[in-house]
DNA sequence: ATATTTTAATTGATATATCAATTATATTTG
DNA sequence: CAAATATAATTGATATATCAATTAAAATAT
């Protein structure tokens, strides 16, 4: 029952994949935490891997630009899972720092992603990501570079 | 040159390579029409095939809701690349029709479309493209059956 | 040291994404 | 047939995407 796919180019189809791994990640996140979106979870992630990222950082790392990772962060400030101080070495930028909330959010989140992931990649061989990953990575090479 | 992927899983990379293609399209259809988006030019496109598309069946086709297809088809309309009669037979639907300036901007975008897909998937394998949509497959049943 | 250029972040405008609720029409069922 | 249910599309609210313009601070150049 594989979709017919209008448009004949594999590119349709790594559309199809993000969209769907996308909705069963909001909808288990969401089981748990109401309040709060993919992509707003990887950026706690992110910061809990490492505090001094800037948002023009962050953004780069999850392919965002710098508005939306304004907006984004905008919200987790008002949600109460960031707090955001001005960078006394460097004004223009901000250091972030993940609150209480934050932190049990990530521990709670944290399997569930863990579970997502190992979801959805569930009967793919080693062999099989390796080969897509060096394949995505050529057609993103393509993208750039053309 | 290739960058860190903070998650380590090659569903990060997934979403880059979209994003990089939606980037480069969007680019090139811009430097021809400058008042058009990936989207719309899809939507286009699915209707030149078969114009008895419902606006369900074109949100289903290109993986969006039926809220986001009802305000794309609106500004296609209100651009003039649309025309939107209501169905006779089943007055909840809509008739769609392509416009004369529909038309010349699927000619005019047809094979930037086209050179867009050659251009990502340069080097490519056939045999590569297509272990790719397998997996990719894979992804999605593993997502949509979980 | 001042003028110029870069850089980080914000803001505004517009398009799209997503969810829930609503409307209008069709279909099904008792 | 009338009531209940289902379907297509819209609307409202909120989040995100994208582009261009702006602001404030830092780095560089003369």
């Amino acid at each position: 029952m594989k979709q017919k796919n209008p448009t004949g180019t594999v590119l349709y189809t790594i559309e199809q994949t993000i969209k769907e791994y996308r909705k069963i990640s909001q909808k288990n996140i969401g089981e748990i935490v109401s309040d709060i979106t993919v992509d707003q979870c990887l950026v706690l992630l992110i910061l809990n891997e490492n505090l001094n990222y800037s948002q023009k950082e962050i953004a780069t790392l999850i392919f965002k630009d710098n508005a939306s990772i304004t907006r984004i962060i905008e919200l987790m400030v008002k949600k109460e899972y960031l707090i955001r101080k001005i960078n006394e070495l460097d004004r223009r930028k901000f250091n972030l720092e993940i609150t209480e909330k934050g932190i049990s959010t990530i521990e709670l989140l944290s399997p569930v992603i863990k579970q997502n992931r190992t979801t959805a990649l569930d009967g793919l061989s080693a062999n099989e990501i390796e080969l897509l990953d060096k394949v995505l990575n050529k057609i993103i090479t393509n993208c750039k570079t053309k």
